[in-house]
DNA sequence: CTTGACCTTCCCATTACTGGAACCTTTATG
DNA sequence: CATAAAGGTTCCAGTAATGGGAAGGTCAAG
């Protein structure tokens, strides 16, 4: 099976498995003219990475998933400590953007919209919050880059 | 003023703030030593620019909001307009976590989270989901890449 | 034979920084 | 005064997970 049929397959870009072979989360054989060729177990893995990075997992997650996937001998716990971690950030993130939320959309609440400068939005941009929840305000911009190392 | 004071008045890392003038979002006078000068309308504008990160605009908003920000003869409407476009992005990015999470916390419930292999999470992966919500399972990682140019 | 649809590799761009090297300036101390 | 520590400077590279596009090989059809 060539790339392309995979790509419709899977649903994932071709660029994209091509990555995926890059960073070796699947190894196809290779046909005589240099093309990838797919067999079942590639499409598998293909679609359970596909399925893991739509849940939001990260790459090297997935990758640990996909041993784990493959290891006839695991422990669910090992599974299950990745999802629990995972989700956590989940709810992290949820709760950042909430937050967020919040506040904007007070000061989105608060602007008339119209064609005058007066603006509450950019106020409480410049000035010091008063009332607004602003828990979130410390530096997390959106998905926490490396705070959680 | 130099940069390690307004780090610290603004809770900014000084790399972030050598960065913003290198995009040109402040440019701060240089002292006889090379140092950075800042004063006080660039405190102004790093302290703007922390908290419209921190309400999760993007960069290139965040220099729209400081041209408004300092144009007397702006309309509201514009800020406003900014502003609900990012509402609506944090929406759909809450909407997109909270499907994952639902998903996601159906698998781990299911598993037991022992020493045997058996893993509804992994179950859940490969096979073809069957009553669990994945409207979310369209590949939009987390943050939405490129997906809302 | 050529066109067009595939496939290949390779390199650059993205976002918003962060880390580090190599080097200069200022300040504090022995 | 020498020196070391604590600041500052620039520049280069790396991050996550692709996407875009160039330059070129392959294959099936007309």
């Amino acid at each position: 099976m060539n790339i392309g049929e995979v790509a419709i397959q899977t649903g994932l870009p071709a660029k994209t498995i091509r990555y995926y072979e890059d960073i070796a989360l699947i190894t196809p054989r290779r046909a005589d003219n240099g093309y990838r060729s797919f067999d079942a177990s590639d499409l598998h893995k293909l679609t359970f990475l596909a399925r893991a990075r739509a849940l939001g997992f990260a790459i090297e997650d997935c990758r640990l998933l996909l041993e784990l996937y493959e290891d006839e001998s695991r422990a669910s716990a090992d599974v299950k400590r990745v999802a629990q971690d995972h989700l956590g950030k989940i709810e992290a993130k949820i709760a950042d953007l909430k937050a967020m939320h919040e506040t904007l959309a007070h000061l989105v609440a608060a602007c008339a919209g119209d064609d005058r400068p007066d603006c509450p939005i950019l106020n409480g941009l410049s000035e010091l919050p008063e009332r607004t929840a602003n828990k979130a305000m410390n530096h997390l911009p959106l998905d926490a880059p490396h705070s959680n190392a």
